[in-house]
RNA sequence: GGCGGCAUAGCCAAGUAGAAAGGCGGCGGUCUGCAAAACCGCUAUUCGCCGGUGCAAAUCCGGCUGCCGCCUCCA
């Protein structure tokens, strides 16, 4: 079996075969000029498990994500706030990319930006304004969409359809109120870069064209964004694309079902939508990955507290499995290979790749088998989750205050005898350790040794205080035995 | 109005013709000073509704209902 993706642009499952040696991928990536929302982090997460997904078969991968700086909406923006629109993209990108490595998503190759590419863009216009395609009016340049046969295949609609339906107001500049603006001139206060038509900055649309033919060639592989951008947004850089090249634009157009809140589709415009921001102070990246691989990338996603509840259990569930399973150091071949890369290959489907690995953890637990935690690692970190190495911790001012504290009450209780057993032990261990980062560790085991000597004694206010401070800390004991307890980090 | 998508257990979610994956939650149990964790077991005779094709339908076809979206800025 080989990888199948959907293809919006026929409908249907394809078996994917590159063009060349290096798979080329294009994703729309955001137009800057506000904070970006789970439903961004959700495409570009397609991204990486694409991008994941085809390194693992072996495929070398070349991937761009653009930035749109340039539009109507920042120069509002601009106007609003009296800030130029270069330091708003800045920080809104600066926002994203940092989003994006706390889940742990995989760079782009590259991200160009639509103001960088200006002598591209103004070319591009320039081609297809001599092919005929394109007319200047009044320093606007307008794209002339009955010239192309083939507007509409991508999203399904017809000229007809989009006329009866249209609510395009009529502008007299146009020559037909479907065709769409490829060069807007600029009004004074604006910002501009100067063209044959004058002063002036692209419309939204032919970035995207001018940007991936730019670095990808006029032809690529995967093209990739949100489902909202099929119409009008990538119907557009179809025909701008291939009215000036003669030639295919992207082969696979891949398509992220939206994220909702309370029902419905998280938009920036309307400001129904939940910062990214907000959402990783109180979820990690890993949860985050997993609330939104649970469900397969075409399907729309809700956005709520229980999701991501819920997701954290699951995620917790993993975690905990990986953190008290011996794994086998050297895996010559994963287990269950063929069912998880059936799974992947079916259109990246994460949620039956999930399942396989909940498979895996059942039958750990049956056999305890270090192969199958190998595995179960193997595949987790496959679909991008950070595996950290078990139970090391960075030393941490609360661990040390903590075993203050327990000595400083042991003090009051007259505990001597523990007091003097503590001193050896703790030198004891201290004096043993390779590396400082064992510290943490360390101390809290005296610790848990602490607690478990007490349980003995049946001093539980004791013990029960130590487990408490701990828990408050994030971290949890398991007891195991009267005189064996682990410790683990709170999954998060 | 035109076009498109979706509907599977309490919640979430795979499965698109041949014995309903998985997760969360819940219940019962093992363990236990208690708690937690962990583990074991149970938790959809049935896939929005109606009709059709077929030996066989959650899966294909037709109709209906409901929700969502696009047609205007959007990941």
């Amino acid at each position: 079996m080989a990888l199948k993706l959907y293809n919006t642009l026929s409908g249907r499952l394809e078996k994917f075969v590159p063009l060349g040696d290096t798979v080329r991928i294009y994703t729309c990536g955001l137009t800057v000029q506000s904070e970006p929302h789970v439903g961004h982090i959700r495409a570009a997460l397609v991204r990486d498990i694409l991008m994941r997904w085809l390194n693992h078969l072996d495929y070398k991968v070349v991937a761009l994500e653009n930035f749109t700086d340039v539009d109507d909406k920042i120069i509002e923006k601009q106007k609003e706030f009296q800030k130029d629109w270069r330091l708003i993209a800045q920080e809104h990108i600066d926002t994203y990319l940092w989003s994006c490595d706390k889940l742990n998503i995989k760079r782009a190759n590259f991200y160009p930006r639509a103001s960088q590419h200006m002598e591209e863009i103004i070319s591009l216009v320039q081609r297809l304004v001599e092919k005929g395609y394109a007319y200047e009016k009044n320093g606007d340049v307008y794209f002339r969409v009955r010239k192309f046969p083939d507007y509409g295949k991508l999203s399904k609609k017809s000229i007809d359809d989009l006329m009866a339906g249209a609510r395009i107001a009529p502008t007299e500049l146009k020559e037909d109120p479907l065709d769409f603006a490829l060069w807007k001139a600029a009004k004074p206060d604006e910002p501009f870069w100067l063209s044959p038509w004058g002063k002036g900055r692209p419309g939204w649309h032919i970035e995207c064209s001018a940007m991936s033919m730019h670095h990808l060639g006029d032809t690529f592989d995967i093209h990739t964004g949100g489902e909202d951008l099929v119409f009008p947004h990538h119907e557009n850089e179809i025909a701008q694309s291939m009215a000036a090249t003669g030639k295919h634009f992207a082969k696979y157009w891949l398509h992220n079902g939206w994220v909702t809140l309370t029902g419905e589709k998280m938009s920036k415009s309307t400001g129904h939508y939940s910062p990214v921001v907000e959402v990783l102070g109180r979820y990690s990246g890993n949860v985050i990955r997993m609330y939104m691989l649970k469900t397969h990338y075409r399907k729309q996603l809700e956005y709520a507290e229980a999701r991501l509840d819920e997701a954290r259990a699951a995620y917790a569930t993993i975690k905990t499995y990986l953190d008290k399973h011996e794994e086998m150091p050297e895996l010559a071949e994963p287990l269950m290979l063929s069912e998880f890369t059936e799974a992947m290959d079916d259109d990246l489907n994460t949620s039956r790749a999930l399942g396989i690995i909940y498979e895996l953890i059942k039958k750990g637990h049956e056999t305890d088998n270090p192969e199958i935690t190998a595995s179960v690692k193997y595949y987790f970190s496959l679909l991008g989750f950070v595996v950290e190495e078990k139970a090391v911790l960075e030393p941490y001012a609360e661990v040390i205050t903590i075993m203050r504290d327990v000595e400083e009450k042991l003090h009051k209780e007259k505990e001597k005898d523990i007091l003097n057993d503590i001193k050896i032990d703790f030198y004891e261990r201290v004096t043993k350790m390779k590396d400082v980062r064992e510290l943490s560790n360390r101390i809290i085991g005296l610790l848990l040794d602490i607690r478990n000597r007490f349980r003995k004694e049946k001093k539980y206010d004791f013990a029960d205080y130590i487990r408490q401070r701990l828990m408050d800390n994030g971290i949890v004991i398991d007891d195991e035995s009267i005189d064996k307890s682990t410790f683990r980090l709170e999954a998060k």
